[in-house]
DNA sequence: CATACTGTAACCATTGTAGTCACATATTTC
DNA sequence: GAAATATGTGACTACAATGGTTACAGTATG
């Protein structure tokens, strides 16, 4: 993995998660269908815990469940747990003093929350239900 | 500057080119607005070139100028000139033995395409001629 | 020819992410 | 209670992307 995926690993573990709603799931388990190490899915799992998404146990049997109905939880809700920040960036330095480059700031700010507001309510609107729901019958 | 500030500067930098449309702008010009290195700006207005945004030339009394109206300049020209590759990224590995795993890559995809038609309409939209509107009158 | 530009290669520093090992802690099972 | 099995997290490495800088070849102007 070389970009930023959390996102997109999120989502399929997550999506794991609802469809196999009535056991837990450990990190190894999740690990082995994405691919990758299960200390990374324990991070990205630790995020989703604190934002109130899934839970988790310790010990033998242990392992994470999600805490709230998967119709409950938007990609939107996904997203802001595990990236930070908007999609897009200002670069933080200019030159104050010209007259330019001070109001760019604003207008770069206008576009960005434009298209911000396009984007969140489509993330807002789709729930990990609506993901299951395109898999067809979970196994 | 630490984040992938690419699309915020080149948008600054061709407002700039925009408001004084009559002169040619110098990277060293360019720069001192944006508060960065005149071989950054280079970089970036040579991919601009090369999409057909801006045109330079070499030498005294040089510099770069839009290569067409800024009317004609959509941020989604720009978006695309400057950024490689979509919104959000898939992870590449997954375990091709898993239904779940496999079915996800195509789950995430459209989810991604879904959201991308949401933004790529509102990039198309806004023209360069609509930020210069945004700042008032020129210097 | 001197001057003033772009275009680009080369290199360094910084940052973010993934991957890995190690281990403290918690829970179940026997 | 001991063994087995989990999470949570610190520490470290590897790697890629980005920005910043220096240097210089090529080119246009006067």
């Amino acid at each position: 993995m070389a970009a930023n995926s959390r996102f997109a690993v999120a989502v399929h573990a997550l999506s794991m998660l609802a469809v196999h709603k009535d056991e837990r799931q450990t990190s190894r388990d999740i690990a082995g269908s994405v691919a990758t190490n299960p200390v990374v899915i324990r991070r990205l799992l630790a995020q989703l815990a604190r934002a109130g998404i899934v839970e988790s146990t310790h010990g033998a049997k242990g392992g994470f469940r999600l805490a709230k109905p998967a119709d409950r939880v938007s990609l939107h809700d996904i997203y802001k747990a595990v990236e930070e920040g908007a999609f897009f960036v200002q670069h933080e330095k200019r030159n104050e003093k010209c007259p330019l480059a001070c109001r760019m700031q604003k207008i770069l700010a206008g576009v960005f929350a434009r298209v911000e507001s396009k984007v969140l309510p489509e993330l807002k609107r789709t729930t990990l239900a609506d993901l299951v729901g395109e898999i067809g019958l979970p196994a």
